[in-house]
DNA sequence: CCGTTGACTCTTT
DNA sequence: AAAAGAGCCAACG
């Protein structure tokens, strides 16, 4: 990010997703809408190359359903992270009334 | 420039 | 409830 090009919108999503703390999460849709766009597949794009791990925390971005979604090095991983940060996980579903972060 | 590719989402079966 | 279809959009070759 330091040196980079003008901000893609990879960048933007990471500089947005880097607000999101500890004991919560987003979702890509709230990151597209977040940067007024509808592009929820390139958000999940940018979140699968994502350069900036673990500054950006990549594995606090799940579907907007509550569903966990992909990750880079496997789903699992992610999930463990994530109960690991204080959130909870019910049948492969996160609350987001409770956990999701407000932009 | 055009076609393909997804860590997606919404609607309709 | 679960699956299938259609829509979307940035990045890459």
């Amino acid at each position: 990010m330091g040196g980079k090009d003008n901000p893609s919108f990879n960048e933007r999503c990471y500089i947005l997703l880097k607000k999101v703390q500890k004991g919560k999460v987003t979702t890509y849709k709230a990151i597209a809408d977040a940067l007024n766009s509808k592009a929820y597949r390139a958000v999940g794009n940018a979140m699968n190359k994502n350069p900036y791990a673990p500054l950006v925390p990549c594995h606090r971005v799940v579907k907007n359903n509550g569903e966990i979604g992909g990750f880079a090095s496997g789903t699992r991983k992610k999930i463990e992270m994530l109960k690991k940060e204080g959130i909870k996980i019910t049948k492969g579903k996160i609350d987001l009334n409770k956990f999701l972060h407000k932009f």
